[in-house]
DNA sequence: CATTTATCGTTGCAATTACAACTAAGTTGG
DNA sequence: CCAACTTAGTTGTAATTGCAACGATAAATG
């Protein structure tokens, strides 16, 4: 008898599991309030992350599609929240970057969602927190997804 | 300055990106060797676990969509990997089982998806792996996520 | 029991997403 | 300095997915 998967354990299983409803309980608050579907809130959390950034950044930090990203900036652009501009140093790249309006929506919207986060991992305890954030961390690095950082990154697929 | 979110510290963010990374490594082998899909893949995975089983529980399983699951379960019958009769106890119920196409397809792919998960978390270290599942599984407790067991489980949405 | 309510699964249709081709701009190397 | 190649971003279209309504059956209620 050839070895099953058990499957309640199986890590990329798993993980996916958690990971869906996660996002679900989170997009349930900037969708419903908000007006705001997945990638637009990508979009929005990378670059209240960073300031300003183009829309490759976006979807190199998100692994999101980038006519996903494209379609989502640009109705941002469309509802007032978003702006962009061509670089100067590179005419190709669209900089981008919250209009007023944008930015108090995040400023809004981004303690919501900490504070969602909060309640799921105050239930952890601290040991497990720091113990999941490690294992998370050389995960990535065995996956070789790279940190999200103020820099750019190249291009990798989807 | 109202607060940030730390994308890269952000657990669901960072949860989302790394099950990402994962089931597309996954995906790579069941679908390019095997043709199977995503949704397809899950039907398998979550028969495998159990023997048989009706679509609603792959669907409580997996938090797919039912027709999703439907049209996948569509398919691999179509395909020859599955059959499905009509539960006796319970004439709603489409009780499935693999084919012995079906079981074959199995027992050839489980083992290289073990061994591809096996590979990750070689690089975790034992301790990294038991504190990830541990606080993954607390995780799910939060989350009101029911583990995957045989039996079957209540509707919840999508 | 009869009526209402809930569940299993399917399907038409709308919305979403991915793929691929394309334009424009930049980079590299002979 | 010009071909060949790479990269940023857009868009048409195909494929995928989710939503909602439905038929069939079962369970619950009064």
């Amino acid at each position: 008898m050839p070895d099953k998967i058990d499957l309640q354990n199986f890590l990329p299983f798993r993980l996916n599991r958690v990971a869906t409803i996660l996002s679900r309980r989170l997009s349930a608050i900037y969708s419903e309030k908000y007006g705001l579907d997945i990638p637009q809130w990508r979009v929005m959390a990378t670059l209240g992350y960073r300031e300003t950034c183009t829309a490759q950044t976006i979807v190199c930090a998100t692994y999101t599609h980038k006519s996903t990203i494209s379609r989502a900036v640009s109705k941002l652009i469309t509802a007032g929240l978003l702006e962009s501009y061509t670089s100067t140093s590179d005419k190709r790249e669209q900089l981008l970057r919250f209009t007023s309006a944008g930015q108090a929506l995040y400023d809004e919207l981004a303690p919501q969602l900490k504070k969602a986060e909060s309640e799921i991992i105050a239930e952890l305890g601290g040991e497990n927190y720091t113990a999941l954030q490690e294992a998370l961390a050389t995960l990535e690095q065995a996956l070789d997804i790279l940190p999200v950082t103020p820099e750019p990154c190249p291009e990798h697929k989807t």
